[in-house]
DNA sequence: CAGATGTTCTTACACTGTAAGGTATTGCTC
DNA sequence: GAGCAATACCTTACAGTGTAAGAACATCTG
């Protein structure tokens, strides 16, 4: 039967920890990381499911792999722009990163060992915070806001159960009939008057939050319209320029 | 063995779904939601397992209840203040409910069908950004900027790997030996001289960012500093008084 | 008391991750 | 090349998962 056994002379492509890696990553793209099993990733790699566990440690290990993947695939914070900029198109890159694999999102929260690609992407963008001028604290709270606010919104994003806008108009149309706008008269105004105009869009809230974040950040840093907190650890202690350029208007 | 068995006299707690449920809440919470299984709910509840198949559906429709419970435990915006104050206090109670039930913001994506509680809650959200004067369009900006940036940091807060101070200590001097000062040098600045500082504690960064997205979005709703979007829809179609008060200090 | 109705339990099945140990294939030394 | 050690792979097995099918029991109606 030589069309099931392989031929001696051509040596299987040996199964390694980054083939199973990448191939579980594909898998979970195209079907979803609940239908990822042991068994189903040794069949793609045509091997059998006890054959995994010379290359990686046990499943959870995998998980930590394949996180760690979708990390590196993120674009660092440019550091030849000004700092806006290169927030924005960070934040665009997790997006689409996050968004090309939906299933990372959901298995990020649970891993506890960041790997280094995480860790280098931690870094960079406190190195980048901080080139444009802002003291420690700001750059924590402009980490933590930012990435708050990306993973919060792909965390929405990705969990919509529509696509496009084709999907969408029949989701709502499944829907509406349980919604009476006597029980959510708001809820109902604004999918009739905003969410089911033509050109609406879901994804285009993403670039008015992080304007607006980034926007605020950029004031705060400069000592204007910073918020209300209860009570400021310590002053800035600044010793580079305050985000140069960046109350200009950059695109 | 009168002990195990139950006395004939005495009717059994009969079983329902709202006990179900606040029993999976309970033991969730106490244990994890991995550890919850159909078996290990059906004996905490003293019967066997296919016997709570007849008042659930199916484990998802569990998950289901729970979370719609989860949301049920949430404060609505209040409508006798201010936009800002009615907003922070319910960002407030969203963070406090999600951090009581930590499993909960991980099984809340993947649920595709919102139940009463989550519908009344949005209804509630708009209706609180309409009331204050948002246009329709800012009052959804509002609402997708603001639950972004909660669930986000929610996730973020509920998985990391530390209660308090002294866990904190422990974990990073668990890992700093693997973080050279060579490779990451902004991480390691911003972990000596900010984290491992006392007072610090990671869930005062939430009052910063809300409050800051809050200001951003009064202003961009009184038109001023409006966040660079490439083209916005429409313009405000408000008829009502824009953010009263919203922009003066309300502590 | 009989019958009906609804609740609970028993058994069983297909599936999961993975421990233990046997077999094949590779690469190294001569 | 031959022989051997090391590595890679497979087979079998097990405890645990959600849940389908039907038997046993309890409770309520006549």
């Amino acid at each position: 039967m030589p069309s099931t056994a392989r031929p001696k002379t051509q040596p299987r492509t040996p199964l390694t920890r980054p083939r199973a890696l990448s191939t579980a990553i594909a898998l979970a793209d195209a079907h979803g990381i609940g239908w990822l099993t042991m068994r189903r990733l040794a069949e793609a790699l045509s091997v059998e499911a006890m054959s995994l566990y010379h290359h990686i440690a046990n499943k959870d290990d995998i998980l930590d792999g394949m996180v760690e993947i979708v990390f590196s695939e993120i674009d660092l914070p440019r550091d030849d722009t000004d700092w806006k900029t290169a927030m924005h198109q960070r934040a665009g890159s997790v997006r689409a990163a996050l968004t090309r694999h939906p299933w990372a999102i959901s298995i990020m929260e649970s891993r506890t060992s960041p790997g280094p690609a995480t860790l280098r992407h931690h870094d960079a963008m406190i190195g980048c915070c901080r080139r444009a001028g802002l003291s420690i604290e700001m750059a924590a709270h402009a980490f933590s806001l930012i990435d708050s606010y990306i993973y919060g919104f792909v965390l929405q994003e990705v969990n919509l159960p529509f696509d496009n806008a084709d999907d969408l108009e029949r989701v709502v149309e499944t829907i509406m009939p349980y919604i009476s706008a006597d029980d959510y008269p708001n809820l109902v105004e604004l999918t009739t008057r905003h969410v089911l105009q033509p050109g609406y869009t879901y994804g285009d809230e993403f670039d008015f939050g992080i304007s607006l974040i980034l926007n605020g950040l950029a004031a705060a840093a400069r000592g204007t319209h910073a918020p209300q907190i209860e009570a400021p650890r310590r002053l800035p202690d600044n010793n580079g320029p305050v985000l140069d350029g960046a109350c200009e208007d950059d695109t």
